[in-house]
DNA sequence: ACAACGGGGAAGACCGGTCTGTCTTCCCTT
DNA sequence: AAGGGAAGACAGACCGGTCTTCCCCGTTGT
């Protein structure tokens, strides 16, 4: 049975939106391996060959939601969040993990889809490939931070502060809900020993 | 069950030894999702009907596995070497990022089970929950640890001492070799703030 | 104005392959 | 004679991906 008959001024908007939002969802919440072509197209109200004329296979669908997951993630939700909550860039750094702290309460927490595709496919994999670079790229912009706090060795910095991330964020996936904390307690040792 | 006949034994606990190697091999470097059962009684050079005689399914196959991996991995290769290169207790939870250290380098480094098997099925389900299981023992072996070396809350010690384990796995992961030696500069510092 | 045309999308059959799991057949040993 | 194991066919479901069919709608030619 469909789920719920598209709307014909969504049906009349770009198909490859209705596909990239249902992609976002599903495979941010669930994967990208157990979610399947035919879930998606079914509820994206799409016809396969439609699918397949915007996107030449799954993985570049995956590549695309990986774009995605980067800016609405990554920067919009996390790195904004936290250069507004801070006044300074070490405020801003720390504060970080204050968004870590509310995003990791949230009923649907979902991880970092980085992480997941990463040991999902493998980091020969070209879609693991991806996620390593999008997670460089986070680790970019907190050596952009570090930077503007005038920190010593800002590469260095970023590298330990991103395993302070990325352990936080598995701690929160076994249900850990204080990992944010913790992790901002050790980053701000991390903090003073960089200045 | 029959408990009389003598039975082969060896051939039994033959193909049973011979499947849990290969399993091993399998699912460590490769996960779960990716190795199939028709590949694994393949390569132990066991009947399918033998397989299924003393694995009712493949996820008992996997539990079998993580148990195994937690006998062999956390216990044998990482605990107690991290015991034997340590003189005091200290040491001995520092120079668990010594072993990670070497551990990284491998050329078949493949990651942690527990987190990748966590990740592939999602914390609600049954291996997903056993793989937060296993992670909370390796966490009670940090805690021992922690109270052996007289370190105030060990509990939170051990959470936050196991952020930077898994977090440092993540980094190798992506290929930071360098990522044991930056784990074991916080987690002096973690040390000394529970002192 | 109206009919013919044509393109895009929806629906879904279809293909070859995979998956887990069952069941049959035959052989070998005891 | 009997039972376990190897081999593998088989079932039923799913996978990614191709292709056909039909329909709706806008354009165009007359």
């Amino acid at each position: 049975m469909v789920a719920e008959a598209p709307a014909p001024e969504t049906a009349a908007a770009g198909s490859v939106a209705r596909i990239m939002t249902v992609a976002y969802e599903l495979f941010s919440r669930r994967g990208v391996r157990d979610v399947g072509v035919n879930e998606l197209i079914e509820r994206s109200g799409v016809a396969k060959a439609t699918f397949y004329r915007h996107f030449p296979s799954k993985d570049s669908l995956v590549l695309a939601f990986l774009e995605q997951r980067d800016k609405q993630w990554t920067v919009d939700a996390i790195l904004s969040e936290a250069r507004r909550r801070g006044n300074t860039p070490t405020e801003r750094l720390l504060a970080i993990f204050d968004v870590f702290g509310d995003w990791f309460l949230r009923e649907d927490f979902e991880a970092c889809s980085f992480i997941n595709v990463l040991l999902e496919m493998g980091p020969a994999h070209p879609l693991g490939q991806a996620s390593i670079d999008y997670l460089a790229r986070i680790r970019g912009h907190v050596q952009a931070l570090a930077e503007e706090a005038g920190l010593q060795r800002p590469d260095e910095f970023a590298r330990s502060w991103h395993i302070l991330m990325k352990g936080s964020i598995i701690s929160a996936t076994e249900g850990d809900m204080q990992a944010a904390k913790r992790a901002q307690k050790m980053a701000g040792w991390l903090i003073e020993h960089h200045r």
